[in-house]
DNA sequence: CTCAGTGCAAACCGTTTGCAGAACG
DNA sequence: CGTTCTGCAAACGGTTTGCACTGAG
């Protein structure tokens, strides 16, 4: 019952951040939250609208996309996009979300990676563009082991050498 | 006239590559290109279709998305999402095209810079997790120095201290 | 002459919005 | 009780698709 104290945790955290606001605390909201606290995965809102109905909750989808926004600017849920045409939603309850990602174009698996040289990277742009950075995500197409295994290798369809313009 | 020399030089190339496809080499298809290679940013369809009727040339949008997805598989121009709803293309004419973006998410401005770190990076992975790299994607969010300059500072709308679950 | 490409409009799909009725505080 | 939320359905915006017609090979 680890998982659910800790997710109950975090729906209070939600729930203060509403008062804060001065907006009420619904049922919805903290069955939606509840949904996304409950996973470790990259959810569609399709997956929370499919994990809401499994547990028999029926909740408009309007409704979910308004609580996800709520739940993405009280910072204790962040949208991803892995350019798939629609958005997913990660909670940040037991760790900092990693934004480094490995993503296999031949099966659509994507894993997570840590890399600490990204923060070498930050400071250096930081320092060189007088930029100011808050978040960075870095991802990395390829095949993965597995695809390869079944003996998937990258595509060449394109140009034989395209770059020689001659 | 440089330019032009290189971006009919790429033309070329584009019809070698639709001949090798059994494809027919027609005037929409090099009139898009034309415009998508003789443009150095990160252009939106929209953008694209707005350089044609600047240009005298009356395309459909479907023709213009049909022509891309040519571009694109043969490896001359590169699709970027930058998360903004819709997608963007930018030709691999002068030089491979850089991965690496700082977008501002105060003003939305995005500028590349180059990290040699990456390389190492992707060598990581590779022998960590047996992953094949192909292609990869940074982005740094944050504040340029010009929104800086203007007094911008990141966000803080978030719960102050989103990650005390007691 | 034949087959693929084009243009138009409709379909699509994830997301947003307007509005009447329900619920929070 | 007033204000905000919810659910539904319609609207939206970028992209895709079906189909009659045009044009490349």
């Amino acid at each position: 019952m680890t998982q659910t104290a800790t997710r109950d945790g975090v729906i209070r955290l939600f729930n203060r951040y509403l008062r804060e606001q001065g907006m009420p605390i619904t049922q919805q909201r903290n069955v939606v939250a509840a949904a996304v606290f409950g996973s470790d995965e990259h959810l569609s809102v399709d997956d929370i609208e499919r994990i809401l109905r499994e547990n028999g909750e029926r909740i408009g989808k309007a409704t979910i996309y308004r609580t996800l926004d709520l739940l993405v600017k009280s910072r204790l849920v962040e949208e991803l996009d892995f350019g798939e045409g629609f958005k997913r939603y990660e909670h940040r309850l037991t760790r900092q979300p990693i934004h480094q990602h490995l993503v296999c174009t031949a099966c659509g698996n994507v894993a997570e990676f840590e890399s600490g040289e990204m923060l070498a990277i930050e400071a250096r742009v930081a320092r060189r563009f007088g930029f100011r950075p808050t978040r960075h995500r870095l991802e990395i197409y390829g095949i993965c082991r597995a695809c390869q295994d079944a003996g998937v290798t990258p595509s060449t369809e394109g140009l034989a050498c395209p770059i020689d313009t001659a």
